[in-house]
DNA sequence: CGTGAGATTGAACCACTTCAACCACGGTGG
DNA sequence: CCACCGTGGTTGAAGTGGTTCAATCTCACG
């Protein structure tokens, strides 16, 4: 029923350097590599269920995928962005606390359940590299409380493009952007409505006034063009030297 | 010019089982018992400011302090509670993102900073705990993330009065509470509405009308009752069995 | 082409904010 | 001992940003 992918030598992995893996040596790679197993899968896939039992925690290799929380009434919001070499699961914890949904096609490098907490374990540069990561992650996650606490919807707009410009520059291991950016939009005006805590409409009209106001370009449903990183930043709320947008 | 208070020992310290040290050994316990100090400071004293050095890691022993950002226009968000045990700094970075104020007279067991990275480094013990309270934290800011992005003003008090209800009560090692608990609310209304991103007249109006709908009552100033936590929690969103409040 | 899901735009509404007045209480000094 | 502040909290009335409801548009895919 499921089908893997084929595994790759760490050594020529995309996210080798950002991973779980980050720290380890070339010994310690080597008993990651037995241990792992790819798997990619369509956009849509349920990665996690609140509540239920995780089998297998992942690294994300490839695609986009996103953490969230529904309220019985249908409200939802998004608590996470997860990018390549961002990781699935919670050692010490059976289940994941909220639901994980891929929002492309997404590869995982996975590593079963108890194995990869035997790992964390055994191998203080797991635990470690695990340690900073939650950290890096801690932060993320207040900064976007700040954002989702105290910003109108035009500044939340222009963080958020700013956050996923610079991660999607990062992965690609480029300096802090400026002038113009292609940003892509990995996910519906909807499910930006669930990150950002507003609805799609104003999500919709928020676009356009960033538009109009020549901040960016919308050269299609999925793609936005910063044309001044500064001046969205500005935006934003940042005033270049201040608080990190997240 | 800083007084030091009395070193107590380990073994008779209040939050010896919750804290960073949860999981250490006697030897452990006496290689930290040289390492840390104590400090108690009044009311209001910054503990940490965005972006600056912080010379000392610490772990909260009694009272309760917020980690904030505030935005050049003034306006604040509170992103973290913390309560005794909690732990204050960030191992492997200098600087604290956010600023830490006393929101009570507050004692401190304190290490010093580059001490404290060696201990981690070297007391497993240390880092698994410091990892587990990382992802726990992690998941209340997510949690709190739902709260802020979601929730309406009546909705975001009540998850946050069972909120504090909730760890004032595993402070003192009670199960899950129910029927009438007295909240100690160790803040100012202006500092409620900063940790639930609101007004402090809508705070106001919110502590009104759930008194007057007879689920609270307001002794004093600093303190409110909860009449029925079962219906506090169902005005909160919770449903009893779904997803946690905070 | 025709269809339908996702996106945009418009208009009315409402929850929360803003501005402003008033109240309660604790501390201070006459 | 009590009038006088001053600070923090409450309450009221008006304003507004974002939501809601609804119509129209766009474009990828039969």
């Amino acid at each position: 029923m499921t089908a893997h992918d084929p595994v790759i030598a760490c050594g020529n992995c995309p996210i080798r350097h950002n991973a779980i893996c980050a720290e380890c040596e070339a010994d310690e790679l080597s008993m990651l590599e037995r241990a792992k197993s790819y798997k990619t899968v369509p956009v849509g896939t349920p990665l996690a269920r609140a509540g239920e039992p995780l089998s297998h925690f992942s690294s994300l290799v490839k695609g986009c995928a996103a953490m969230s929380r529904t309220l019985e009434d249908g409200r939802r919001q998004t608590v996470g962005l997860l990018l390549p070499s961002d990781f699935i699961g919670r050692p010490g914890r059976a289940t994941s606390p909220f639901d994980v949904t891929a929002l492309s096609e997404v590869t995982l490098c996975r590593f079963e359940r108890t194995a990869f907490e035997r790992i964390v374990r055994d191998t203080p540069h797991v635990a470690s590299r695990l340690l900073t990561m939650t950290l890096d992650e801690l932060d993320a996650a207040r900064d976007w409380a700040v954002v989702l606490g105290r910003m109108t919807a035009r500044e939340k707009l222009a963080a958020f493009l700013l956050n996923l410009a610079q991660r999607q520059r990062s992965i690609r291991g480029m300096a802090r952007p400026s002038g113009k950016i292609l940003v892509a939009l990995p996910m519906s005006r909807e499910q930006m409505g669930d990150h950002l805590g507003l609805t799609i409409e104003t999500i919709s009209r928020q676009i356009t006034a960033l538009r109009k106001d020549g901040l960016i370009e919308v050269p299609s449903r999925q793609d936005i063009r910063i044309l001044d990183y500064d001046a969205l930043a500005f935006e934003a709320g940042d005033d270049g030297d201040g608080a990190p947008i997240a």
